[in-house]
DNA sequence: AAGCGGCCCTGAAGGC
DNA sequence: TGCCTTCAGGGCCGCT
């Protein structure tokens, strides 16, 4: 019999790849090699409708293994089968959790080995999805997306090409998933602003040099809040949920009015007006003016 | 065809 | 206190 760890539930208010990967790895450690014995969904979407034998499926299935892809985890059964499961913007997993289903507890399965799994998501902007497991890259939901960022596939060459000729700012082409998987509104802010790149910058202008600042802040970001949301989860045994700690770390997203981090340090700090917030096509964008300049017109 | 706005959904937060 | 409006955003869809 093996040990089953104290009830606690992985809680992520906005699922971005650190986020993805903390669920993942939650549920790898709580659920790989389990059987599921019973399957319960209570309502028949979320953002699409759920496969219409979703729960017949997955009952008597092995868990064998987990991947991510962008911000889409990979669960892979036994008999060639994996399910897909995306959290939207207010998914949230519960694992070892009580009997009792949670307000928006939309999908429950337990396993022989004694865990229940609860997807909870109130917005229900999330996904589950089945794939051969040998068809998962050809899944719409994954076909046509980019590299992953902390693959040797992104780099600034890779990178340049997709943004070449593009008069979209760089901010739009970044969320776009297409470019680059996997990141959202806040790690874009984050890593533009560790790139000293201005939000709004024609995605095609931008110089060599800024776009291997830019790979490298990418990188650095996601791997510092990939270490943050690791410890949150190893640490964190609350049934309630909690943000992981990466949440403190941010350096300008969330924080208009509030003073650059990187101002304050040096001198002149007088001619910093702080971090400021724009909209850009809907979405809330925050930046130091002073940090990430607006680009020179040519 | 690139680019952009609208839409889905619920809960939190702010205004009066 | 309570009701209302606004905002949050991932990703698809449709219009230009």
């Amino acid at each position: 019999m093996s040990v089953i760890a104290p009830t606690y539930s992985v809680f992520v208010a906005m699922p971005e790849l650190p986020e993805v990967e903390t669920v993942m790895r939650g549920m790898r450690a709580s659920l790989e090699g389990h059987r599921i014995t019973s399957a319960v969904a209570r309502r028949p979407d979320l953002r699409w409708p759920l496969p219409k034998n979703l729960t017949t499926i997955l009952n008597g299935r092995r868990i064998e293994s987990f991947r991510r892809r962008g911000k889409y985890i990979f669960m892979r059964l036994s008999g060639g089968m994996s399910m897909l499961l995306h959290l939207g913007m207010s998914g949230r997993v519960t694992l070892n959790a009580s009997d009792d289903v949670t307000l928006h507890e939309h999908v429950t399965f337990t396993t022989e080995e004694g865990r229940r799994f609860g997807l909870i998501d109130p917005r229900r902007f999330g996904a589950i999805d089945l794939v051969p497991t040998n068809e998962e890259e050809s899944h719409r939901f994954v076909a046509t997306m980019g590299p992953e960022p902390l693959s040797p596939a992104f780099t600034a060459d890779t990178l340049a090409e997709s943004l070449a000729g593009r008069r979209s700012p760089i901010k739009a082409m970044l969320l776009d998933q297409r470019v680059v998987a996997g990141l959202g509104n806040i790690y874009v802010c984050e890593a533009l602003f560790r790139a000293r790149i201005h939000p709004a910058t024609p995605a095609g202008s931008l110089t060599k040099p800024a776009i291997r600042r830019l790979v490298h802040a990418i990188r650095a970001v996601l791997t510092e809040a990939i270490a943050a949301g690791g410890s949150s989860l190893r640490d964190y045994v609350q049934p309630d949920g909690e943000l992981g700690y990466f949440q403190h770390a941010w350096r300008v997203y969330g924080r208009a009015g509030q003073p650059c981090p990187e101002c304050s340090k040096g001198k002149g700090k007088e001619a910093c007006p702080g971090i400021i917030k724009i909209m850009q096509s809907g979405r809330s964008t925050f930046f130091c003016p002073r940090q990430q300049p607006e680009p020179a017109q040519s």
